[in-house]
DNA sequence: AATTTGATGTTCT
DNA sequence: GAACATCAAATTA
């Protein structure tokens, strides 16, 4: 379990300008907040994977593919991506800077505040499975596709300091098995023995 | 305009 | 462990 420090204070535009397998890392043990009318929700970032946009036979921007849905993920650093796959949206953290379309995929959070809020959206009582997965931590805290192309620096969604992890695991990425050499890339980042890891 | 395809989650066996 | 739900964006024509 990650500790309390009480105290969060939103990460500046400076945190995201590192290389992005440095950031993945360094996301591990933040906070992911996200503020609506209905309250506030938030979790400590436990797991992530890097997309490392030409190179990178599995991110959507590949080849330097650009679209209106990859748009986002050649803009700054920090940019929200969010995407729609079958009825979940899964979360983004732009990287690599400007014509880098490098991303951060944010996986499974640990549930800090509201708890009941997540739960009400989840409709699950077991609250070690409302946020370990992508989908899931999306519809736990509420983020939609009207939070794409948002900085992450201010309201109503955004990154906090957390608690720096004791020991972070590294490993091949998860779902993307039809995406050639490219699925045994070691980008997939965790937070060491923590329970709320996705699979 | 029509068709294909998932960076997933839940449920059933 | 496998099927399937379900939809928007990308690709093809």
């Amino acid at each position: 379990m990650l500790k309390d420090t009480n105290f969060h204070s939103i990460l500046p535009p400076e945190f995201y300008q590192q290389p992005t397998l440095v950031l993945a890392k360094s996301l591990l043990g933040c906070l992911l907040v996200k503020e609506t009318s209905e309250g506030i929700a938030s979790g400590f970032i436990v797991e992530t994977e890097a997309y490392m946009g030409p190179e990178d036979r599995a991110a959507h921007s590949f080849g330097n593919r650009r679209t209106k849905r990859t748009e986002v993920m050649f803009g700054k650093s920090g940019m929200i991506y969010t995407y729609v796959m079958h009825t979940h949206t899964l979360v983004n953290v732009v990287s690599g800077g400007l014509d880098k379309p490098e991303a951060i995929l944010i996986r499974a959070v640990e549930p800090y505040s509201g708890l009941e809020l997540m739960h009400e959206r989840r409709g699950l009582a077991d609250f070690r499975k409302l946020t370990n997965g992508p989908g899931k931590l999306s519809k736990a805290l509420g983020i939609t596709m009207a939070d794409y192309g948002q900085p992450f620096t201010k309201p109503p969604l955004y990154l906090a300091t957390g608690k720096k992890p004791e020991h972070i695991s590294s490993g091949p990425r998860i779902g993307i098995s039809n995406s050639g050499e490219a699925k045994d890339y070691p980008w997939r980042f965790w937070v060491t023995d923590n329970p709320f890891i996705s699979r």
